[in-house]
DNA sequence: AATCTTAATGTAAGCGCTTACATTAAGATC
DNA sequence: GATCTTAATGTAAGCGCTTACATTAAGATT
């Protein structure tokens, strides 16, 4: 292992002088920056990161904290937010808090906590999905340069990238009812997630809005899963006849819908419409493809890698960036599992 | 920020005690060990990895590098993975080397390895794809304790997890076979690929071997995307009118071929069956659910982790774990994407 | 009781860097 | 030519740990 020692011998300089070209090299004179990277090239040097985040007290990573790695936002988020982080001299610590929704315990939790501070991280962006209120806010507080994706924590607005997810279901019901659709069925996510909430209040009220009741009986509860979706859309074919159209929270549970009306025999769009949430990949690969509400996930992990920098020790007060965007909002996708209906014959 | 320091001085012992009743706590007397636990909690005491790395000289991490972070191979890898390796205590350190895998450039790929390297990474896990063989090997030779996972390389082959992808296409065969068909198209993947190619291989020799001869013009080239899929397809509709089945090279593009299939009106399996590669989320996804060759893709990211953790430095010598499996052979999953013909009538 | 073991703890020297401060050299200014 | 700036470089003190070695105390052995 060759060490800055080893370069500067043979550079004939000293290590900070070493140092200061790798770091500043304004600071040193032409000539002797030329020796030390004729020396730097010879050896093979390369940094050790280690002692550099010990000497200079920052580690230049950011830690990036997800409930599983399976989630569909995770790889995108990822992908952004190290683009984003490596622009800037920053590298990437991923951690998980269980490796699926139910493993997330929290001897999981307090580990994927741990690795990422005892590393030194200068910030962590939290990709909120099961991880519960609790530990959030704790976290929160703990670490007051973490940002987090996906919900707002009152008083903490600033580090807080969101997603309107009532204006989403909005739109999923205005789409549905412009295409003529009067009875319409949901299948919504877990009741304790407050975007799921959110998803069904914005749905329930634009249809509210046009004299259209969502009545109970017409909500059905999935985990998310294409299974799930399956199983709901069996509920909702027994439930009643007449409905038109469904609006799935997901575009999973909505490819486990059609995948089941297939089965049943049931013609997508033309005896059944589908509109799925989140744009997901599946939502191009099933037949028909998904309309779907698409969330701009890139630019969320794009925002929220900003922030991070912003609020990490190196960046801070330099404030080099502009305030990112916090709010995000949803757009309809327009594909070919929702049918126009004959408004006459329908009304 | 609580050192070491500060809870030895708390607890009225030196720190190296503090130390010892962190890693060796059976070195400590239990009166003092209690004493320093209770220092510990007081303060709020987090160990300082980066310190720990540069005193210790092993920073317990492994690296994980990938082409890009959306291959669908990566999150089960990553999470089998960082699973087994926090089990001993072991970190992981993820870096991709292209967020598309046209965005591969040499760029990115040495600020990839540079990451991992100047992170002292003990070993790293190269999970292979479209990293091109040059810098495979230059990273298998610069790095003597690197696992790759997908690819055999000569000489070395003790660190190389592998998958039988000759088989896989045979099984694929033999399957259809089985099944009744004779006339079968293949959409398979680039000719750069060695999986792909081997795919083919096995494939066409398994048909060979039944006096079945897979012509030139019932071969079809797609990129695993599902768009490339539907291409494929839709030149199989135009080519021949006789094909009873299909053979894909992936799931993904086993989808857009039933999104097209479905398009063109053609029942599936009645009139066309197909079977995919690699068993993915979406094999279960669509209609009707895909028949798929699988590979244990969880399995292989346990051996590579084991492997890995021999080969890294602080387990080095102590041989620990036996060495796993490297070999590791597909099995088919049935759906209900292919039909069983009567073969009567076909022969 | 003297000596030997052994277990528990302390002392202090690094690990490979960064960086405040000191030093030196060389123009600029008068 | 003496003094002042300023730029380039060097010196050395850590950063927060680990660990080889030294020390001490207390049984065990004779």
């Amino acid at each position: 292992m060759t060490t800055l020692e080893n370069v500067a011998k043979l550079a004939g300089v000293s290590t900070a002088t070493v140092s200061r070209t790798l770091n500043t090299p304004e600071q040193v004179e032409s000539t002797t920056r030329a020796k030390v990277t004729d020396a730097i090239a010879k050896t093979g040097y390369k940094r050790n990161e280690m002692a550099r985040t010990l000497a200079s007290q920052s580690s230049r990573t950011i830690g990036l904290l997800t409930d599983t790695f399976s989630s569909s936002y995770f790889s995108p988020i990822l992908e952004i937010t190290t683009k984003i982080l490596h622009q800037h001299g920053y590298f990437t610590l991923v951690e998980a808090m269980g490796s699926t929704p139910s493993t997330t315990s929290s001897e999981t939790q307090n580990r994927a906590w741990h690795s990422l501070t005892s590393r030194q991280v200068e910030s962590v962006i939290l990709l909120s999905g099961l991880i519960n209120d609790d530990l959030l806010r704790r976290m929160f507080s703990e670490f007051p340069s973490s940002v987090i994706i996906g919900q707002t924590i009152k008083g903490a607005e600033d580090r807080c990238v969101s997603f309107d997810h009532y204006k989403g279901g909005q739109l999923a019901a205005e789409h549905l009812l412009k295409k003529g659709h009067r009875q319409i069925a949901m299948i919504k996510g877990s009741s304790y997630r407050e975007d799921s909430v959110e998803r069904a209040q914005g749905f329930k009220d634009e249809l509210a809005a046009n004299n259209i009741k969502l009545d109970a009986d017409a909500i059905f509860e999935g985990d998310y899963t294409v299974d799930s979706g399956r199983a709901a859309t069996k509920k909702i074919l027994k439930k009643r006849d007449n409905f038109t159209a469904i609006f799935s929270h997901n575009d999973d549970m909505a490819a486990g819908a059609i995948s089941e009306l297939h089965i049943a025999g049931v013609d997508i769009p033309n005896k059944m419409s589908i509109i799925g949430f989140d744009n997901s990949a599946i939502a191009q690969a099933v037949h028909p493809q998904l309309t779907s509400i698409s969330q701009p996930i890139k630019a969320m992990g794009h925002s929220a890698a900003i922030l991070a920098l912003n609020l990490s020790k190196s960046q801070r007060n330099k404030n080099e960036f502009e305030q990112p965007q916090l709010r995000f909002s949803p757009e309809i996708i327009e594909r070919h599992s929702v049918k126009q209906l004959n408004t006459v014959a329908e009304q």
